[in-house]
RNA sequence: GGGGUGGUAGCUCAGUUGGUUAGAGCGCCUGCCUGUCACGUAGGAGGUCGCGGGUUCGAGUCCCGUCCAUCCCGCCA
């Protein structure tokens, strides 16, 4: 190819070159005796001149997204044909010879950025190829690339080795459930794929590397989401030597870096810091979207002596509360709305949702008759309460309690966003390190403790003897790092005493020995032979890119991702196999039952 | 596994209380057009109303089932 400039850089002080460019026909405008063809390439448009004789007769048979290659004179446009929409809106080319590379078929959807935004995902998928080619997508992979551009940089300048892990791994007990893979050498045994380099990074410190880091495809075989697919991408890293402050100075760094590298935004450091108990006090969920308020309040105290009895009795259990939020301004929501709401107080396991209304100067309420006159000053002064507003009540254990208002409070915010009362600019950026998680949480199910993050996770010093007497209440040295209600990713400082770590897997979680021996036997082997003291992180990239691109789907920001289903709809997997692929593999499918 | 929303032309959508031949814009095809830039303009083709069943004289519309997509819950150490 003897391509000069790409289609964004023709200046007029170009005029009067001989240049050729190559590209894709983005339209074409035909008014008979001349015809122009705007040219698009990666970078941009420029508009090509095609007059009678220099071959405008094959200009005017292209069809759009046709690839070609022509070659012309720039030329300087005159000032009312100048369009200032484009970088090169100043020049034209006129074509002197043309090469059609290819043709291109009807095409299945407009290619209008605006108009192909709105058509069905499904068929965008099906056609990522073309979906991909629109500008707007290019530059969400060009961001995407930017950002593990910065990122690496920061890393690389701080001494950090990036080193690849095998994906190819050891089913492990715990966890998300994991994609297997059956090994043709081994048969009837399975590797898994990583769900996350974590053992391996482990594995680096214990083996002197001190600074890892990878951009690691995990894989997690889990129902899908918008921000959650089969096989993603983590910025993980480990270090040795190190403590939490370690930590969050460097992942600071990083994202600092990365914003200003990609959107030019300075996010200002240190991020603040919450406490799990505090972020689930003051917002209901462990990853607070602290762009708004509407935070809960709690109103166990007024209702000790209470006429009502379903406050009263809450205020009076041990670990239970009254709480509520107020949701200013959401009074007139509707009946459909409100009912919303129930559900989903219902599905955190509330029995009802309470609410007081607040209309016209008067409480509309179910409850509110049984309310004294202190309570509802009490009420009217803790919660703010004015005209217009809606008060929404929890009251259960403290934990589901929580849940609720975390759930409705987000929903309100909701619902007044999209009543234009509400507005979350998207280019507030609220950090946020949440730490101090509990290591353990009691499974009614399975009776016994299970980890809250992995059992790698060091619990906190001053908590170590709680270990033997209260699981419960041991913090664990973890940390999430949280962007407008988005986990971007977390972390935490690891054990690196065997005898500590065993007794986690054995006496705390009740793994049985022998599993212990064989899941992580190698492990325990490894710190037994100086493990130095260590610790990381993993940042889910892929919602990292989509927070800078402000799109709540990471199926926006990958180059080919799968639907809900895991489905990749332009290779159409997964797919049945041939019967000697399952033989090689010693593996048989099986029909499914049909119900009764 | 559960809940919400959606499925009508290639695309985006409208389609009233169940009523005769299912529409619009864009795209596509055929003309005209020498300064457009979402070019304009005249004409044309294009439909298993997701699929199956039911109610009815009559179903895009009502009922049942089912499939697909999407958002959410469960799940995601």
């Amino acid at each position: 190819m003897n391509r000069t400039h790409t289609c964004n850089a023709l200046r007029p002080a170009d005029a009067g070159q001989t240049v050729t460019l190559v590209g894709w026909v983005d339209t074409k405008r035909d008014l008979g005796g001349v015809t122009f063809i705007d040219l698009r390439d990666r970078e941009g448009l420029t508009q090509v001149v095609f007059n009678p004789g220099a071959n405008q007769e094959v200009a005017q048979r292209l069809k759009t997204e046709s690839v070609i290659q022509i070659t012309g004179k720039v030329t300087a446009r005159s000032a009312e044909t100048v369009n200032p929409k484009l970088g090169t809106g100043a020049v034209e080319v006129l074509a002197a010879t043309i090469e059609v590379h290819n043709v291109c078929a009807d095409l299945p959807f407009p290619m209008d950025d605006d108009k192909a935004d709105k058509v069905n995902e499904d068929l965008r998928l099906e056609y990522r190829f073309l979906d991909l080619r629109r500008p707007r997508n290019i530059g969400l992979l060009k961001l995407r690339a930017k950002a593990a551009r910065a990122i690496r940089a920061e890393l690389d300048g701080q001494d950090f080795l990036e080193i690849e892990t095998p994906t190819l791994f050891k089913s492990t007990p715990e966890g998300a459930r994991e994609f297997l893979v059956p090994s043709r050498t081994n048969p009837g045994e399975f590797y898994a794929l990583t769900q996350s380099p974590q053992q391996y990074k482990q594995m680096l410190m214990v083996a002197g590397v001190e600074r890892y880091y990878q951009m690691a495809r995990c894989y997690r075989d889990e129902d899908l989401r918008a921000d959650r697919q089969p096989e993603f991408t983590q910025v993980d890293l480990e270090m040795s030597f190190i403590d939490r402050e370690d930590m969050y100075k460097l992942i600071e760094g990083i994202l600092k870096r990365t914003w200003k590298e990609t959107l030019g935004v300075d996010i200002p450091t240190p991020f603040p810091r919450m406490s799990y108990q505090e972020a689930m006090d003051r917002f209901g969920i462990d990853k607070p979207d602290t762009r708004f308020a509407m935070e809960i309040q709690d109103l166990t105290g007024l209702f000790k002596n209470s006429a009502f009895k379903v406050f009263q009795g809450a205020a009076n259990t041990p670990g239970s509360v009254v709480r509520a939020i107020n949701a200013k301004g959401l009074a007139d929501l509707t009946q459909g709305e409100l009912t919303n709401l129930e559900t989903i107080a219902k599905s955190q396991g509330a029995k009802g949702l309470a609410f007081i209304k607040v209309e016209g100067g008067e409480w509309k309420s179910p409850i509110t008759k049984f309310f004294s006159e202190e309570e509802k000053a009490a009420l009217k002064a803790t919660l703010k309460i004015e005209d217009g507003d809606i008060i929404f009540f929890a009251a259960a254990p403290w934990e589901q309690a929580s849940n609720v208002l975390g759930r409705i409070r987000l929903e309100s915010a909701a619902l007044l966003k999209a009543k234009g009362r509400l507005s979350l600019p998207t280019d507030q950026y609220n950090f946020l390190w949440v730490i101090e998680f509990p290591l353990m949480l009691w499974d009614e199910e399975e009776k016994r403790y299970l980890s809250a993050h992995h059992p790698f996770t060091a619990p906190v010093k001053e908590d170590e003897p709680l270990l033997a007497t209260d699981p419960a209440k041991v913090r664990g040295q973890h940390y999430d790092i949280v962007l407008n209600g988005v986990e971007l990713g977390g972390g935490s400082i690891r054990i690196h005493n065997p005898a500590v770590q065993k007794r986690v897997f054995e006496d705390i979680l009740k793994i049985p020995q022998d599993m212990v021996e064989s899941r992580f036997g190698y492990m325990l082997k490894a710190f037994a032979y100086g493990a130095p003291p260590h610790g990381g992180i993993a940042l889910g990239f892929d919602r990292v890119v989509a927070m800078l691109a402000g799109r709540s789907s990471i199926r926006d920001i990958l180059a080919f991702p799968k639907n809900q289903n895991g489905r990749d709809l332009m290779a159409d997997c997964p797919s049945p196999v041939t019967p000697k692929q399952l033989r090689d593999l010693r593996i048989r499918t099986v029909e499914e039952e049909k119900k009764a």
